[in-house]
RNA sequence: CGGGACAUGGCUCAGUCUGGUAGAGCACAGCGUUCGGGACGCUGGGGUCGCAGGUUCAAAUCCUGCUGUCCCGACCA
């Protein structure tokens, strides 16, 4: 009885936008807030995302010459202090550890005992601790450059949290280099954003724009930092990965030297870079729809669910034979860098399993019924079509198409996005219009409004104070393609040679 | 860390004002009927009402303290 609902989701994006996000998290399976606060769950439906993320970004860092390391959690507070910028930027943030026992109280708690000489940071960064060992492992210019990446968790103790886009903890991968000179540092710098960008258009089909990060919002202790910065479909950005040349600040303060070709002592140009599992909320923002997550092929849990129709008890034993034949034949094929996942759900719960799949974003789904075995057919969906969108396809056609078929879904995510992306873009030069596009009508419960502005800056920090202050709204980047333009500033009105990206951001 | 609200089964909540046997819907399990557009019936399992004190013959309900969560600010990959 009672209506038929409209969407799996509820609210959709347009009622309440933050809330779908939860919801959606929720419905997918993905992860789960942990009894500890701000920290959560990542269950297996979301850990192959990671899983996959992890696998190809560590194939594209090793062939630029990157190997993989691992360094401790646990940071000396003393090698915190050492970078100025560093300190003032993660100091209060940090988780610290200051006992390494417990004893039993009065009542049988526990309480920590054994206080430490040297309270340990657990890291919130490893910048620090990773210099140190540079700073061993580098005496000569030969030793260098030096590229190393570690997969890890860190901690920032954050006052808001939300899944995958900020939590207290994360996983994420930094990579640290040491260069001889500063040009190549600055190369790897902008190598390595360039990495992250095709993974972000190429296999999570997120179009992002590269650009530089105003003084402000750059990485504590960086020289400069550069970013990708992705549109939600909030049309608020998310920032999906970052990359700082440190110029000599860090080898400074860690000691990292060594004896040039002419015979002299230098520091080290060092640089550091990474992505985190909040890529995964950029993915859940920018391709989930009203009925859940959309999982780009490229990366998804699994590419493809097989949901046997068994009405009769005579049906049972064809359906399941057709079903595991066919999902043999389809593990055998291979999409991207891994072999085709199956899954097949035998569960009776009627037109629920279907739904359950499309919340959870897989990118195929097949019925096989005895129709289907009756013509050597399946009957199939995409979850980047409306879910009445099912039409037959012979199995040799399937099992032949189903690549292209990904493949043809992947580039969808990305057109759609891209041109969402395009939709809300624009050029901006008169104040009010600035302020009027990102004012929500509703100041109660703001709809959704803005996107991004290319408008003129006069590079001035106290005007993008302002404008934060004003209208919450702050510069993505400086983009790496902006053409030179004279302009004057949206705010102040001063000359200005280019035009930066301003978004309300994550 | 400042201002506000809340805490009852896995989830969403009623019951608290006016103290007296712990409730509903959804979810879950079993059986049956179903199944290619989100099924239905019957039966059943599950909660020391956030924690610790106090008042009382009696506390989910009243009082005190604590903890946690959410919303709004300051901070952020």
């Amino acid at each position: 009885m009672g209506k038929p609902i409209q969407t799996a989701i509820s609210p959709t994006r347009a009622e309440d936008y933050p809330e779908w996000y939860q919801q959606v998290i929720k419905a997918s399976d993905l992860a789960e807030k942990s009894p500890v606060r701000g920290c959560m769950v990542i269950k297996p439906w979301g850990y192959a995302l990671w899983e996959n993320i992890m696998r190809t970004l560590d194939g594209m860092f090793k062939i630029t010459g990157v190997k993989n390391a691992y360094f401790p959690l646990f940071i000396p507070l003393s090698f915190l202090e050492k970078e100025a910028a560093h300190v003032e930027g993660f100091a209060k943030e940090c988780a610290v550890v200051t006992h390494h026992r417990l004893e039993k109280g009065p009542k049988g708690e526990l309480i920590p005992a054994g206080e430490l000489t040297e309270p340990l940071v657990v890291r919130p960064t490893s910048e620090t601790i990773i210099g140190d060992s540079f700073s061993k492992w580098i005496s000569s210019y030969r030793d260098l450059p030096v590229l190393i990446n570690q997969w890890a968790n860190v901690v920032r103790w954050e006052m808001r949290t939300r899944l995958f886009l900020r939590t207290s903890e994360f996983l994420w991968q930094e990579g640290h280099t040491a260069h001889a000179d500063k040009e190549e540092a600055v190369d790897r710098t902008r190598l390595m954003l360039d990495v992250y960008a095709r993974f972000a258009e190429e296999h999570l089909a997120l179009p992002v724009i590269r650009g530089e990060k105003s003084a402000s919002e750059r990485f504590p202790g960086a020289v400069s930092t550069l970013c990708i910065e992705a549109m939600m479909q909030d049309r608020k950005a998310l920032q999906a990965g970052t990359s700082h040349f440190l110029g000599q600040n860090f080898a400074k303060a860690s000691g990292i030297r060594f004896q040039s070709a002419q015979e002299t002592e230098e520091f080290a140009w060092t640089t550091s870079w990474g992505v985190s599992t909040r890529m995964i909320g950029g993915v859940i923002m920018s391709h989930g729809d009203d009925d859940g997550i959309i999982l780009p092929p490229k990366i998804a849990s699994s590419h493809v669910v097989l949901l046997p129709i068994i009405r009769k008890d005579d049906d049972r034993r064809p359906v399941m034979e057709y079903t595991e034949n066919l999902a043999r034949a389809l593990r055998e094929k291979t999409y991207g860098n891994r072999q085709i996942d199956v899954e097949i759900d035998t569960r009776d719960i009627g037109g629920a399993r279907g739904w359950e799949w499309i919340k959870k974003g897989i990118p195929l789904r097949v019925e096989i019924g005895p129709r289907d075995i009756a013509g050597n057919s399946v009957f199939l969906a995409r979850r980047d079509q409306s879910p009445k969108e099912k039409k037959s396809l012979t199995r040799e056609q399937f099992i032949e198409q189903i690549v292209d078929i990904l493949d043809d879904i992947q580039k969808n995510l990305f057109d759609r996005a891209l041109e969402f992306q395009k939709q809300h873009t624009v050029k901006i030069d008169d104040k009010n219009d600035f302020s009027r596009f990102y004012t929500p009508e509703n100041t109660e419960k703001p709809e959704i409004h803005g996107g991004f502005a290319l408008s003129h800056w006069c590079g001035e920090g106290s005007c993008e104070e302002m404008i934060k202050e004003e209208l919450k709204v702050t510069i993505r980047c400086i983009p790496f393609d902006a053409e030179t333009e004279a302009g004057t500033c949206i705010w102040c009105g001063k000359p200005s040679s280019k035009r930066v990206i301003f978004a309300k951001a994550y």
